[in-house]
DNA sequence: CTTAATACTTGATGATGTCAACTATAGAGT
DNA sequence: ACTCTATAGTTGACATCATCAAGTATTAAG
């Protein structure tokens, strides 16, 4: 079970190479929806109807709570996102999607899941597999 | 079958959860090395003994000439990478590691591709199937 | 009730990124 | 040659991203 940590036929450093070039493109393709990287990253992590707690996304994007502050000044400012309190913690805020943010979301969501050129380049039984693989290492 | 998984829709979400994960742990990893995000993305990008213009490292990482000027600066400035005038064309200055960078970018990749916990859960027939997929997404 | 821990904000600072303007070189066409 | 245009890189101004230290408000523990 522990074997192939040095032995995987470098399953990793493709990810890793596939990973730097999705980190490319994500600047662009983020400008098109003036949005920065990071803004990108935090309207996917704020599901519509799944309020979280700022707290929650600091860790989750494990950077510092006052870096998620102006994240989310600058969101809330552009009508994508709400601040709520939270009833049981006055000392939380919640965070939540206005029907703006939804909707740019999805339509993030879209662009970015638009599958590259490259996939056609596998059969339908590969992507399969692969879905089948990615799910594992996903949990 | 919460979604049909007849065409390739289902492979690339799952890469871009993926990457949403990975990149939020860069940060980390890059910090052990005393790097940024972005420095360890120019590390990757430049290998040694492979010389690369800094137009070319600019396209590569889809950002403006000039914020390679900046990044440039600051990697030479801790001698992990040279600026060469190119013989060929005297407009262009060529990237190349130092051994200090070599020696770094050989530490990172390492870090890098440490495989994660997650990937353990694969045998070692599924990771080469998984490596077999990626290498045709990458080529 | 006092004290400590937590959630978030603020202010300072450096890094990342874009844009416009600039220098220097290259490659035309005339 | 000589101008005209394009390219490679730098600089300066400015917004964003990210960290840290300090501060406020609230919660929890002794």
């Amino acid at each position: 079970m522990k074997q192939t940590d040095t032995d995987d036929c470098g399953a990793w450093p493709l990810l890793v190479r596939l990973f730097f070039t999705q980190r490319a493109n994500l600047p662009q393709l983020a400008a098109e929806l003036q949005l920065s990287p990071a803004q990108c990253h935090v309207l996917h992590l704020i599901e519509p109807g799944r309020p979280m707690p700022m707290g929650q996304l600091a860790g989750t994007l494990a950077c510092d709570a006052s870096n998620v502050t102006g994240l989310v000044d600058r969101l809330e400012s552009r009508g994508l996102v709400r601040r709520r309190p939270s009833a049981a913690d006055r000392r939380v805020k919640v965070l939540e999607l206005t029907p703006t943010g939804s909707r740019l979301r999805a339509l993030l969501l879209d662009r970015m899941t638009a599958p590259p050129a490259t996939l056609r380049r596998l059969s339908v039984r590969e992507q399969r597999t692969l879905v089948r693989i990615l799910s594992r290492l996903l949990e």
